[in-house]
DNA sequence: CGCGGCTTTGATGTTCATCAAGTAAAGTGG
DNA sequence: CCACTTTACTTGATGAACATCAAAGCCGCG
């Protein structure tokens, strides 16, 4: 983790069109006087499960898991997600410790913000507040609608469904290098690593996509929506 | 369905005391004549996914199951709440149909605020929005942890800790009368409905409850446990 | 009564986890 | 840069967990 020192850039941040945009002049500067950006690198930690709540937290740029660890010790892995759809954990304002661990998936940017600050915002600024409001309860229901999604699907309607999910959501494209490993997707989907293997293997048996260690192509985008619907 | 037509008794409502705390005297009594109460028998629908949100709704009294349909028809239960965790679908502010249905598993009131009228209390009074937001963000939060708690866990896991759920959550009592279906049981842990049988029987073959229709007594809390957490 | 829905139990088959053994890839220290 | 170590990946074989199917009992309700 490293702190990035730059002076107040937030006008080419992404998140100010999203959420500042109900901020005066004036606030976005003292937003920006209270943030503190930190880096990080592909496999660390932004936070432990468990661990006091110290700040207000947004993913600028970067890719990151959230997750957790069952009482036998595996990751659960309760969402994998993209800027500006990671806003913190969403406790913040109820409880007083992290309630899941996140870690960088990929070469990451977090925006950190007292607590404190944004009640403040809170309080006196109602457009600000609605935002926040509707923005922590789209990645809410995002969140429960993709576990909804997976707990319906068998083995092979679950891979097929986080391939056209990483292609779909995450990197708009076709091909793509997977941010995890066989077994990160096994703790996302809740399957085993085996299985999952497996199932990579049958779909590139069946020319549905080529696999090139980490790089995957999609070949049959319309199978594999059906794969991922019946499943 | 059955439109309650009292005069403002928000004074005995228990919402109050957890959000409107933050209202005056006269915007309760805003509060008040912005509202309209709807009385349900156990079985009846609130409302259906899909359909335009009209109102921003919460459970007053009764008990309420929050679910969807699979592609392949059948029912999956998002869950199973009692008053004051049901706050509406938190997409109120962002989306224009609800995500899920809502019905009710005991006789229920339920109140409609407007969801502009709530808007308009987000815009003016910040302690409202602190409120609110915390208060969605906990259902939003409960639920996912629900849900994950449930997906580790294997049959006879998951049946523990709904029975568990049922006694210590909705009931707090040892015995209680089952609001569910063994259908519905399945829809919720997401196994089928003759292996939550088997396994209900299993317990009381074991001794651990006792069964007598839909009322259920616990007889063996530890034991209970301890199958709940291992499983 | 008698019909329909919920419940129960057993038998059977599928899906998936686990185990094991081997290969490839990626770090690590000299 | 190479040998060594570790970690990730792969595949097959086996068994456990769970779904599905079918038949029968129960219970409430018209």
């Amino acid at each position: 983790m490293e702190l990035k020192d730059i002076d107040c850039v937030c006008d080419n941040c992404e998140f100010r069109s999203i959420v500042l945009e109900t901020l005066s002049e004036k606030e976005i500067d003292e937003f920006c006087r209270n943030k503190k950006e930190y880096s990080y690198r592909k496999g660390e930690v932004i936070h432990h499960v468990g661990e006091k709540i110290t700040n207000f937290k947004y993913l600028k740029t970067g890719l990151v898991k959230v997750f957790r660890r069952t009482s036998s010790g595996d990751e659960q892995i309760v969402t994998i997600t993209r800027p500006f759809e990671f806003v913190s954990n969403m406790n913040v304002f109820s409880g007083n410790n992290y309630r899941y661990s996140v870690s960088a998936l990929e070469d990451s940017v977090v925006c950190n913000i007292s607590p404190d600050y944004i009640k403040s915002l809170l309080m006196k600024n109602g457009a600000f507040s609605m935002m926040l409001l509707t923005r922590i309860a789209e990645v809410n229901e995002k969140i429960i609608e993709q576990t909804l999604d997976l707990r319906q699907k068998n083995l092979i309607g679950r891979i097929a469904y986080s391939l056209l999910y990483f292609s779909g959501e995450i990197y708009n494209s076709r091909i793509f290098d997977l941010p995890v490993s066989r077994k990160e997707i096994a703790d996302y989907i809740g399957m085993s690593t085996a299985n999952v293997i497996r199932t990579l293997s049958d779909f590139k048996k069946e020319g549905i996509i080529r696999v090139y260690g980490k790089t995957i192509e999609i070949s049959d985008v319309e199978k594999l929506e059906i794969l991922s619907k019946r499943g």
